[in-house]
DNA sequence: TCCCTCCGTCGGGCT
DNA sequence: GACGGAGGGA
């Protein structure tokens, strides 16, 4: 075979040729980033030095080199980062950069494996488990080999996933992984091995796989053969890898092939904001990525965009406590501001009170509730003020913590929509059967079992006549043709499974009236997806946030404020950012304490906090903390201590008397929230 | 075999 | 607060 190999047309092509006026939009180095043609380059661009504008320009300039959208991947971390940029793009120059495609890593493996399934043995219509599925799954194969196990304690479902997913995106051994991360379970490893190979044989016999598998087997798929590889990677003319500091190992390799036709990667990051170790990220990667690859261009964006000076002041002391060093220092040209204040509250209700009251008087100053976000650790830490702003009525909407489709209600849904898109499913079978009465584990394990043999899913002939729950078993067949019939119509779908679940939630589950508005709801919402199989995959590569499925969203005219874990806050920016729970234990996590490599992890991320205010930063936290034994004295975050007053400034909380005594000796209240 | 209750243990961030 | 294992009655 002879390959001819086109030169591009570039070199050419002058300033004035182009639409768009990068030379005065951009500053030098973001130029050159916009400009770079060919070969790998990194942009390690620090936090607020304008990554994003850098990346949505060079989306325009390389669709403006006459570069074909559809030549154009850009790996974002979450499908939304994804799709801003591009829209940003769109308009900047014009409709073309909208299709550029773009989103994780997950998404666009999805797609490849849905593609190309038949060559690693799936069949096409493969469905995904989330981690709560996958969970299930492993809870099923763990069952009897757990039972092995006496006296000693065997790792639960949940941590058995955490195992077999940091050896995969590790690329390590479990035995590696064990010794390393969980050496209580080192007895076990032989057992721990066994489950692994059994939960895969699991998934591959049922047609499913899990988000790991996503990435596993697309890498097998382009390893293995050759044909799709080159196919695949030379539709790659241009690959952007964004957030690469949070790549592991396992996506790393996959970014390789996937550009390995035209060798135009551009790894984009910043080593001081990996906060995905426990997903297997290791910010090494980003700063070995020039070894990987020869000749490989390195731009730095330095100069901060986004804060005021002292809001940077603090970012950078926080940056460098930590035991491995980063050469950085924001430093920005934008004038004034106020320094960050760090607020001690008596107890968590108050520092629900501070934050709502403080929200309150700036709204009422004309700032838009939209411009403001209230950052934490864990889902978890925010309960307490979200009972505080329910109560204020200010309106907001949660990103992280809890997913709409992990409330048990719409598992139970999920569940029946499964079953007819892959009725090999057994997990989902099994949790569909046990809801019925008189059926437990037993039972339903033989159903399956029968279904399985039978290569059906209508019990008519199942030999259970004279069960007591034969009746139950018909309703459920009846149900389930209605769903099948509505493959292309989810929204009916649905509903249809709604309506066969209402008596079975009426049931379970005490507060079934808000449960049964949450089903309407999701109907509303499956209703704008062409079918179950897309409704399925997206759910679970994107899963929604509970918050944003509230069916009572009261203010529909104003942005709400933002709640959002530190986590999912990675890449956003606010005017006021209140940091709360700020507390030992929680940031940096209890778990992170024996380990320097994590309570490293555990300072990034209170540095990616900071980093997201433009103008105001507060950073709360309790003295006192409830728990089940009653009250406690809680600590404030070693990070914040020993910060001297004028990068810090301490805040002090004081209660106006509730009640003045007024001369004519009546009383008047002074209303306190 | 199902289903309820009790009790000890563990607990997180995301696709 | 949720899960998993154990024990009891139906």
């Amino acid at each position: 075979m002879k390959r001819f190999v086109l030169e591009q047309d570039k070199g050419s092509r002058r300033e004035s040729d182009y639409r768009i006026a990068y030379t005065d939009l951009l500053n030098e180095q973001q130029y050159d980033a916009v400009m770079h043609d060919y070969g790998p380059a990194l942009l390690i661009a620090g936090a607020g030095t304008g990554k994003t504008r850098t990346l949505v320009y060079r989306v325009a300039r390389l669709v403006e080199d006459g570069v074909l959208p559809s030549n154009i991947l850009l790996l974002t971390f979450t499908r939304r980062a994804a799709k801003e940029m591009l829209d940003k793009a769109a308009d900047v120059l014009d409709e073309r950069c909208a299709h550029v495609r773009g989103g994780t890593f997950h998404h666009y493996c999805n797609q490849l494996l849905h593609t190309y399934a038949t060559h690693i043995a799936y069949p096409p219509s493969f469905t995904l488990l989330d981690q709560a599925d996958a969970a299930d799954a492993i809870h099923y194969v763990r069952g009897p080999l757990a039972a092995q196990v006496r006296g000693k304690r065997f790792p639960q479902k949940q941590t058995l996933l955490s195992i077999f997913s940091s050896s995969v995106n590790r690329q390590v051994p479990i035995y590696e992984v064990l010794a390393s991360e969980y050496p209580q379970f080192l007895v076990h490893h032989e057992l721990i091995e066994e489950v692994q190979s059994r939960y895969s044989a699991y998934k591959s016999e049922n047609g499913v796989m899990d988000f790991d598998d996503l990435l596993v087997n697309s890498k097998k798929l382009l390893l293995e053969n050759e044909q799709i590889r080159r196919k695949v990677a030379c539709a790659n003319r241009h690959v952007m890898v964004d957030e690469y500091q949070d790549t592991n190992a396992l996506q790393a390799e996959l970014a390789d092939l996937f550009s390995s036709e035209h060798g135009n990667i551009m790894a984009v990051g910043d080593d001081a904001q990996s906060i995905y170790a426990f997903r297997g990220a290791d910010f090494r990667n980003i700063l070995t990525f020039p070894d990987r690859f020869e000749g490989c261009r390195i731009i730095r964006l330095e100069e901060n965009y986004r804060s005021v000076q002292p809001i940077l002041d603090l970012a950078n002391t926080l940056i460098s406590k930590a035991s491995k060093k980063f050469d950085k220092k924001l430093f920005t040209r934008k004038e004034g501001g106020d320094l960050p204040g760090i607020v001690k509250a008596p107890c968590e209700r108050d520092q629900s009170r501070f934050v709502s009251q403080m929200i309150l008087q700036m709204r009422e100053m004309g700032l838009s509730l939209g411009d403001m976000a209230v950052l934490f650790r864990n889902g978890r830490d925010s309960y307490d003020l979200e009972w505080e702003l329910n109560r204020k009525n200010i309106p907001f909407q949660k990103f992280g913590g809890q997913k709409f489709a992990e409330a048990a209600h719409i598992r139970d849904i999920l569940a029946h929509v499964k079953i007819i898109v892959n009725p090999d499913d057994s997990i989902s079978w099994n949790r569909v059967l046990l809801l019925l009465e008189g059926i437990g584990p037993k039972t339903a394990e033989d159903l399956i079992s029968w279904l399985r043999r039978n290569k059906t899913r209508d019990f008519a002939e199942c030999g259970m006549a004279s069960r007591s729950y034969r009746k139950h078993l018909e309703q459920l067949s009846l149900a389930l043709s209605e769903i099948a019939t509505n493959r292309n119509q989810p929204g009916k779908a649905i509903e249809a499974a709604a309506e066969y679940y209402k008596p079975i939630c009426a049931k379970h589950f005490d507060d079934h009236p808000k449960r049964l508005k949450d089903l309407e709801a999701f109907s509303g919402l499956a209703a704008s997806y062409s079918n179950l199989d897309q409704l399925l995959q997206e759910l679970t590569l994107d899963p929604l946030d509970a918050t944003a499925v509230d069916t009572e969203r009261s203010v529909k005219d104003e942005n709400p404020l933002i709640l959002s874990t530190i986590h999912s806050a990675k890449g956003l920016e606010w005017d006021t950012v209140f940091l709360i729970q700020c507390l030992e234990g929680i940031l940096p996590s209890g778990y992170a304490v024996d380990d320097p490599d994590a309570m490293d992890e555990e300072l990034r991320l209170l540095y990616v906090a900071c980093t997201r205010a433009r103008e105001r930063l507060f950073v709360t936290y309790p003295v006192t903390k409830e728990s089940s034994y009653g009250e406690y004295f809680s600590n404030p975050s070693r990070f914040l201590q020993g910060i001297p007053e004028k990068v810090l400034e301490t805040w002090l909380l004081e209660e106006k008397p509730a009640i003045k005594q007024i001369s004519d000796g009546s009383l008047s209240s002074d209303i306190q929230q």
